[in-house]
RNA sequence: GCGAGCGUAGCUCAGUCUGGUAGAGCAUCACCUUGCCAAGGUGAACGUCGAGGGUUCGAAUCCCUUCGCUCGCUCCA
């Protein structure tokens, strides 16, 4: 991390990735728009770079994991297997009184007393009418005013009690007065309109805090010194229409809209209906028998994608961090179900702590998850991010998704994240790596009625040598694993008897659905973490000796955006000029090269430092041979020591490529 | 989406309260200068003051609306 933290660390870094294009507002010139954001050319190189490096450790590098590349939008039956459809559109409630907002689902049932407002009137607009009718002031004082007004339950009720008063004062009122203050009363309601408010009290507390309540949210909007109408009370149970903290009444509830929709065709109807992904991943499942009968794999065996998502974030924040369209980098690592290990290895291996080291046959969804847990972190390490700048969340049983075994988020430590109860920065989440049994490939089993099995040689073949009474208990045991499966996954209960006999039956016959495990990294984030972590502000003084800030991006060489700087010393000697031209052009085909003369030559280190360019490379006199043993070398020089090295040009590239690897 | 704050040149900001027709530093470009870490000189370019409407003789300034940004609630890669 950059060391001096002060809070507004992150406002520089924003300031940085706009001065010298890294990132841009989307749409910036027409007002911008909320959750999007462009890379400019220094920031599209850097995602490039972060992007192949991961294609090329997580898929070219390995003999068992290959590529896919699925489009953006795909069969919308795709997303109500995975649970998207659903779980994307869950309802939010807003507390009336604090704005407060809650997920329908998770409020707490309350039982207690409900009392009910029909509106408020405010205590001026209540005098004004009285007044109105100042002839019977007596009579028709504040007071008997809203004693009139205030035990109305409906409005229809309320005419009636005005007309029933109204009775009772003929004879000594004039007709005149009368209507006069049947106007009156309807003006003051007319101001207001029907304002529904309700505050659910539990047993024993006073109705005068009800009362208080309601006067609260009355004031909120705007009524004056409000005077409460319509007072009635109800006995609720079990209700999650309030507010557990405060009692107040919520909003129905309203499903939120969290996947992108469109329409698929000229027609734009509800059977059109189709969703840009909200994640890569489904598409790795849906294609999961097509990859199978085509790579040559085996389980167990991982499939990689790269490519955009789509999210209608609630709250787009944190500048690129939650974005409404972003990039993923996922894996999905397909692994043989224990008991399948158990049977063909005789147990399943389970490691110590840290990096497990190569693969083994005999490694469960535990070693697996470890595995790539710790490969990923070798990943952000070799681009940069030392595991002080990283954080982990072991995802707790309540967290995890049902169908979890487990989830291990690797964080950053961002500018922006918050601190723990004990004062530590924990970070926020670059990339999740799950082990989600069987859940997804058996969803679009269940959903498209194609099989997703796996058939596995070596299991028939253990299966058929080993003793009964193992085979008996290993099956035993992988129906009550898939018993407990359907009955969270809501299949119906005579069902999953017959369903997971089935499944440990096809199981002893060598066929399974894969089990998975699921690294999925968010690029944009991690553009964002390599930003944060690359800058760096130091107080340097200047020739003169004034110390002037100096702003460097201290990007790990192999994802810098811009690999070497060349330079020409001096910009008025045309052959120092054409022969740094000549060495511009030498690396060029080989990497991102940038050529400057402009300024002086501090000027231009210092330039490339802000970008983050690792190397420079200049052409003095020596080079042209103004000594004669230095003849054709030239200087590099190293962004983060500020040292030069002299080399032939020659060595240059070689070199660099070294460097660069 | 709701609440609060903010929006003036590429960047950082002054000017807004108290209306009079827009400024500084840095950066950019050109030329000169420069013999290794943001040197210096000369010149140039750069803002319909987020947008739209209103009040006014006159609006960056006052009022309304809208968009965007930041923070909080919520969601997640």
């Amino acid at each position: 991390m950059a060391e001096p933290k002060q809070p507004d660390l992150m406002e520089k870094i924003v300031s940085l990735c706009k001065r010298r294009g890294f990132v841009f507002q989307s749409s910036e010139i027409y007002g911008g728009i909320n959750g999007f954001w462009d890379y400019g050319p220094l920031g599209a190189e850097l995602k490039r770079n972060v992007k192949e490096l991961w294609w090329r450790t997580m898929t070219r590098q390995r003999e068992d994991v290959v590529g896919l590349e699925a489009t953006i939008i795909m069969h919308p039956q795709i997303w109500r297997a995975s649970g998207h459809v659903d779980t994307f559109s869950d309802p939010m409630c807003d507390c009336l009184l604090t704005k407060k907002r809650f997920r329908a689902d998770q409020i707490e049932p309350q039982s207690g007393t409900a009392y009910r407002f029909w509106t408020a009137v405010s205590f001026d607009a209540l005098q004004n009418a009285a007044l109105k009718v100042q002839a019977s002031a007596d009579l028709w004082s504040r007071d008997k005013v809203i004693a009139c007004l205030g035990t109305a339950k409906t409005r229809e009720e309320l005419h009636d009690r005005v007309r029933e008063s109204l009775a009772q004062a003929k004879g000594w009122m004039s007709e005149e007065h009368l209507t006069t203050f049947h106007s009156a009363i309807e003006d003051v309601l007319s101001t207001v309109g029907d304002l529904e408010f309700s505050v659910l009290l539990p047993q024993g507390k006073p109705p005068e805090s009800a009362r208080r309540t309601a006067l609260q949210f009355y004031a909120q909007r705007g009524i004056k010194d409000p005077v409460l109408i319509g007072e009635s009370t109800e006995k609720i149970e079990n209700s999650t229409r309030f507010n557990p903290d405060n009692g107040s009444l919520l909003t129905p509830p309203v499903p939120f809209n969290l996947m992108f929709k469109t329409y698929v065709g000229p027609t734009a109807t509800e059977a059109d209906v189709a969703y840009l992904r909200p994640e890569t991943a489904q598409a790795i499942f849906a294609q999961f028998k097509n990859v199978l009968d085509t790579a040559r794999q085996k389980v167990p065996f991982g499939i990689g994608q790269i490519g955009k998502a789509f999210r209608n974030e609630v709250t787009p924040r944190n500048f690129t961090f939650r974005s409404r369209e972003f990039e993923q980098m996922e894996l999905e690592f397909f692994i043989k179900p224990d008991e399948a290990i158990e049977a063909i290895h005789g147990a399943v291996i389970t490691p110590g702590p840290g990096h497990p080291g190569e693969p083994q046959p005999a490694w469960g969804w535990q070693a697996w998850h470890q595995y790539w847990v710790e490969e990923r972190v070798r990943f952000y390490e070799g681009i940069g991010l030392s595991r002080e700048t990283l954080g982990f969340h072991h995802q707790t049983a309540e967290e995890l998704a049902h169908y979890a075994r487990a989830c291990t988020d690797i964080l950053f430590k961002f500018p922006f994240s918050k601190k723990d109860a004990q004062g530590n920065v924990t970070g926020d989440e670059l990339e999740g790596i799950a082990a989600r049994g069987d859940f997804d490939l058996s969803q679009h089993q269940r959903h498209s009625g194609k099989p997703m099995e796996y058939f596995d040689d070596e299991l028939k073949g253990a299966f058929a040598k080993l003793a009964e009474a193992k085979k008996q208990e290993l099956l035993e045991r992988f129906t009550a694993v898939k018993r407990g499966d359907f009955t969270k996954r809501g299949y119906k209960p005579e069902e999953i008897e017959t369903k997971a006999r089935e499944a440990a039956e096809r199981l002893s016959k060598g066929f399974y659905v894969p089990h998975v495990i699921e690294p999925s990294a968010g690029a944009d984030r991690l553009i964002l973490a390599l930003i944060c972590n690359a800058y760096r502000e130091e107080m340097i003084p200047d020739s003169k000796g004034t110390p002037e800030l100096r702003v460097m991006m201290k990007f790990h060489p192999r994802i810098a955006p811009v690999k070497v700087g060349v330079f020409p010393l001096l910009k008025n000697r045309p052959e120092l000029v054409a022969k740094a031209r000549q060495i511009f052009e030498l690396l060029r085909p080989h990497m991102t090269v940038q050529f400057d003369d402009a300024g002086s030559i501090g000027k231009r280190y210092a330039r490339q430092d802000e970008a983050g360019t690792p190397f420079g490379v200049t052409i003095d006199f020596d080079t042209l041979g103004e000594k004669p043993e230095l003849l054709d070398t030239v200087t590099l020089r190293d962004r983060d020591t500020t040292q030069q090295t002299r080399v032939t040009i020659g060595e240059l590239l070689p070199l660099l490529l070294e460097k660069l690897r």
